[in-house]
DNA sequence: CGCGTTTACGTCGTTCGTAACGATA
DNA sequence: TATCGTTACGAACGACGTAAACGCG
């Protein structure tokens, strides 16, 4: 058995099992590639894959269990190769981020401007998702760090670094009627309202509904985007009241004011996640520290000596996390209406 | 990088850092050991072991670093292996099991009997030791199974399987005072007679003593071995009242009567413990079935899919483990002396 | 001088790429 | 016939073992 081969069968796994299309990818020719795997299979006396013909067709139980291990074995080769790096203090390498699009549009340009011009050398990467989906992708080693809120169940394998909490804040049109309030609005207020939000996920449980709830009031959401771009959109077109992140409030949104929601729904915290397996390149240090300031090099090393989720929380849980976003700078102040 | 070179970084470490030494296991000749892992050294472009003139002193941290990953990239090479001749029905293989005293010398034989008329070719070795020399074992991958009782802190890593329950047997001279009480001795009986017991773990607490001291006595211990043998030589030669697990008190024990110690004592549980991510080939499924019968290949399965020890606790909860040993059986009965 | 490591070199096995072949839809 | 995998073969590479040299106690 050779790390090769196991490269190989990983390639070909995941470029639907097409063995030209892997060895394109892994920049060496079809035959070589063919030629290991089937001499891997002779080796360990078990056929990897299922062929009609002379095309792979799936993958055989023991080929997926092998594909696994194989994922676990390339991933701490990987790791001894970047300890060497970290060493000789090589600046070269490669970061990819997996994120949502609140993260991707509103906090994430300026960390990355500023990472990009000391790191020149490093290949920056960035990968939009659903958190479904960037499990997945953490998961099988395409992204190295997750930048997400919520969903704890949805990662339950990876090391999350609590970074900033925010609000959300409400968008409403300049001439809406919850702008003539002269006070913040309140559930009861939104509620009379059709709304705008995110698309719940699909698995967490929906801290925006269940706020609702709690007052025994039901909103009425006629409309879910992705991102808060497409609210904003349709809040000034006038389908309703946009309720978003606060990061997502842009003072240049013309046509549009910002009601503070602070209060109405509970906080949100967004975290830095990895796995715990991981060895982090220096650079990688330091973009954790400059995306989120308190997490220094020292805590984070700390955060991966401890031996569960539960003592890293514990390990942030007397600090104050920064707030983020501009909710609270333009607050309606009672009997001054926007 | 290539596997050859991490076994054999493996083997040196492994070996007092002697590359002659490492040779011989690998059943390689010196040069090739020496020459692989200048060329490692080489390619991360670091040292891995510090070196003075021409011989290796030590393992420098990255060494050290790099030494922890292999050790991961080969155990997870081998469960690759494991899968395969489980696959190809293959009934060579190895089962190295790591025990206490107790285990080895009156519980295991028959087992261990039965397992070798039909498994010839399964090469089986047996590694006896204190706790603490068990946990280096299994971590270095030099046994597949633990066998033993307490010490949940000392193996946090191992899944472990509840295997069967014991008590403590009281064992003394036929002539001896505690025969002529007419009952069953109580720990203030014990607590008046030196007694001859086991050595206690170096870092479990000691449920011997505490079940004194939770009657505010002190028991005057005056030896203590790691073995039955041991002790039931000091207790006919009337050093004093021996204590021991009642799987070791034998019926052939002549000279020595043993007395009822159960609820004196906390039960006791031994359990089976392996490394979670180890493959288990199938013969070693069929050793655990023959230890423990309610431990059958379906139930370690399941054991294996939970996520953490308390949910393999949970799986045994409400089951009643058997008890082992002949404790019951030589009761003395009220008014019945021995 | 013994012990252990490194260097030198010849041999052998292995990998790879090109090119031709085979099978499938 | 286009696409994809396998077979064939020659060239280059790399690992290993033997033998000799080197350093250190």
């Amino acid at each position: 058995m050779k790390l090769q081969q196991l490269r190989y069968v990983l390639a070909v796994a995941e470029n639907g099992l097409n063995i030209t299309a892997a060895a394109e990818r892994l920049h060496t020719s079809q035959p070589a590639v063919s030629k290991q795997i089937r001499q891997l299979e002779d080796e360990l006396g078990l056929k990897l894959f299922t062929r009609r013909g002379k095309s792979l067709t799936g993958i055989t139980v023991e080929g997926q269990e092998v594909v696994e291990r194989a994922i676990v074995i390339l991933r701490e080769v990987e790791n001894i190769q970047r300890i060497a790096q970290n060493l000789k203090q090589e600046s070269r390498g490669v970061l990819s981020i997996g994120t949502t699009h609140t993260q991707a549009r509103y906090v994430l340009p300026r960390v990355i401007t500023a990472f990009r011009e000391v790191y020149s050398d490093v290949s920056l990467s960035l990968h939009q998702g659903t958190s479904e989906q960037l499990a997945d992708m953490v998961e099988s080693g395409l992204i190295d760090f997750v930048i997400a809120t919520g969903g704890e169940r949805l990662f339950p394998e990876l090391l999350r670094l609590p970074c900033y909490r925010w609000d959300r804040v409400i968008l409403v049109p300049p001439d809406h009627d919850l702008t003539r309030l002269g006070r913040a609005p309140t559930l009861q207020d939104l509620a009379k309202h059709p709304l705008v939000t995110y698309v719940f996920s699909e698995k967490g449980e929906s801290s925006f509904k269940s706020a609702f709830a709690r007052q025994g009031l039901v909103p009425d959401v006629v409309f879910t985007a992705r991102d808060a771009d497409v609210i904003k959109t349709y809040v000034r077109l006038g389908m309703g009241v946009g309720v978003v992140a606060a990061m997502a409030q842009d003072v240049a949104d013309d046509g549009l004011v910002a009601l503070n929601a602070a209060g109405l729904f509970p906080r949100v915290t967004t975290w830095l996640g990895f796995r715990r397996e991981a060895v982090l390149r220096n650079y990688m240090f330091d973009f954790i520290s400059r995306f989120a300031g308190h997490l220094d090099p020292w805590t984070v090393r700390r955060a991966l000596e401890t031996s569960s989720q539960a003592d890293v929380d514990a390990l942030f849980a007397d600090q104050a996390l920064p707030m983020r976003g501009a909710g609270g700078e333009l607050v309606p102040e009672p009997g001054v209406p926007a």
